[in-house]
DNA sequence: CAAGGAAACAATTTCGAAAACCGAGCCCAC
DNA sequence: GTGGGCTCGGTTTTCGAAATTGTTTCCTTG
C-alpha cells in the first residue's frame, strides 16, 4: 500500500502493528469511529507506547484514522455518503489506468492477469481448507488480481491511489453483512473484465469494471451497519 | 495535505516537526535521497526523538521520505521519471477534478475561484515586502487558487490526492534553478484558466490546465538539478 | 593475499517514566 | 441558579536511556 516503503530483512515492531492495525481495521473489528486507547492497544498487540503511536501516525496520513491534537486517535468514520464518495473517485481513477493498462500493457502484462484471474478463481472454488496455499487469502488473490488489471498504466503513483481505494472499500465491504454477497456471482464478472482486457476492447473493460463497482457499492449500501 | 487530520488548539511538536520537515522538503533544502539521521534532525528542529519519529512515519506514508526497516528514513529520491510520471498523473486526475468542478460547482465556488486569483495576482504584483499579509506566501495562495479550481469536485478523496501531487510537484519546482522561470508569465496563465472556468468551458479549461502543468514540468525537466 | 569472523562503533528502534494536556466534577462567589 | 475557576483522574505526548540492529574495522586463518 505504500509505496515509499522497502520492507527489509528483519521486520520492526511498528511495522507489525501497522500490519495488524490495518487489517483489524479494515477488517471492521475495530469499529469506525471508535477510539483508539494506546493502553488498549497495547495489551491487544503485545506492543509498546513507541511502535504504537508510529503504526498509527501512519495510518492516519493516509486516511484510516483520524488524528486529533493532544485527543489521540479513533477509526475514520464510516458513513453512506464516503461510500459513494468513494466509489465514484474510485471508478474515476480506474478508469483512467485500465485505459492506460489496456493500451501500453505487454505480453508480460497479459500473462499477469491471467495468472492472477487463474489464481483468484481456484481460491473460488476450493473452500479454505481444501485451498492451502502461500498465495494469501482471497482477499490478497483479489486485491492482486484487480492490481494486476491496473499494473501496466505506467505510473506507480496512481497504482498506489488505486490500491489505496481499494483497502478503503473493502472495509465498507467487511462492515456490511457478508450473507449480503451470497447471491454475487463475483467470479463471473471477473473473468468478463478478464477477457475484455485481454481482447483490449477498452470500453467494454471500463464499463465491466465500473459496474462490477456499482454493484459493490449497493450491496455494501443496501445491508451495511456503517457505525 | 492529511485529510484526516483535525489540527486542534494546541500544537503538538510532532506536527511542528511535520511541518518543518515537510517545509524543508519541498523547499529542497533537504536533498533528493539525503539520509535523514535523527540526531542531526533533533539538533536541527529541537525536538526531541519521538515527535520526529512520528513526524517522519506520517511522511513516509505519502511519499516524501523513505523508510527502510532498520536503516532509518531518507528523503525520497527525484528522478526525471518521477517528474513525468507525476506531471502525467497529476493531468490526469485534475482533469477529472476540474470537469466535475466546472459541472457541479456553484455561485460560491465561483466566488471562491475569483477571490483566489484575486490573491495570488495581488501578491504576484508586489514584492515580498511590500505586501505584509497573513494570507501566506506566495506559495500558498498558488496553491489555494490550483485547489479552488477543483474544490467542487464533490470528492474530497480527490482533492487529496490532487494536493500531494500539488505538493510533490513543488518540491521539483524548487529543486530547479529558480532562474528557469524568470521568463515565465504564470499569471497570465492562471488568469486565462479562471477566464475558462468560469465561463464553464471545461475543454478549454482543461487544454490550459494541463498546459500549464506541462510547461512547469519542461521547465523543470530541462533546469534541473535532481540530486 | 583473500576470505571469514569477532569486536567495536554508529545508528535505529523500543521501553518505561515523566510531563503536559483534556474533560469532568466540584466548590464558591455573585 | 448560574457561571467561573480549581482540582483530580485518565489519557496523550514527550523525554532519556536501554536494547537491538546494521556497519565498519581489524585480526586471524587458510
Amino acid at each position: 500500500m505504500a509505496s515509499a516503503t522497502a520492507t527489509n530483512g528483519r521486520e520492526t515492531l511498528a511495522s507489525i502493528a501497522y500490519q495488524r492495525l490495518l487489517d483489524d481495521i479494515v477488517g471492521g473489528r475495530l469499529r469506525p469511529g471508535s477510539k483508539l486507547r494506546l493502553q488498549f492497544l497495547a495489551e491487544r498487540y503485545a506492543v509498546g507506547n513507541s511502535p504504537l503511536r508510529e503504526a498509527l501516525n501512519r495510518l492516519s496520513a493516509n486516511g484510516m484514522v483520524q488524528r486529533e491534537e493532544n485527543r489521540g486517535f479513533r477509526v475514520s468514520p464510516a458513513s453512506a455518503e464516503e461510500l459513494s464518495e468513494l466509489i465514484r473517485t474510485r471508478c474515476w481513477l480506474e478508469e483512467i489506468a485500465l485505459r492506460e493498462s489496456i493500451r501500453h500493457g505487454d505480453a508480460a502484462w497479459e500473462e499477469g492477469v491471467l495468472v492472477a484471474y487463474h489464481r483468484l478463481s481456484k481460491r473460488n472454488r476450493l473452500s479454505d481448507e481444501e485451498y492451502v496455499t502461500f498465495d494469501g487469502t482471497w482477499e490478497d488473490l483479489h486485491r492482486a488480481y484487480h492490481l494486476s488489471l491496473l499494473s501496466a498504466c505506467n505510473s506507480s503513483i496512481l497504482l498506489d491511489f488505486c490500491a489505496q481505494l481499494h483497502e478503503q472499500t473493502l472495509r465498507y465491504r467487511n462492515l456490511s453483512s457478508m450473507q449480503a454477497y451470497r447471491d454475487r456471482h463475483e467470479l463471473d464478472e471477473h473473468r468478463a473484465i478478464r477477457d475484455a482486457v485481454l481482447d483490449r476492447d477498452a470500453d467494454e473493460a471500463v464499463e465491466l469494471l465500473r459496474a462490477h463497482y456499482r454493484i459493490t457499492g449497493e450491496i455494501a449500501l443496501a445491508r451495511g451497519n456503517l457505525s
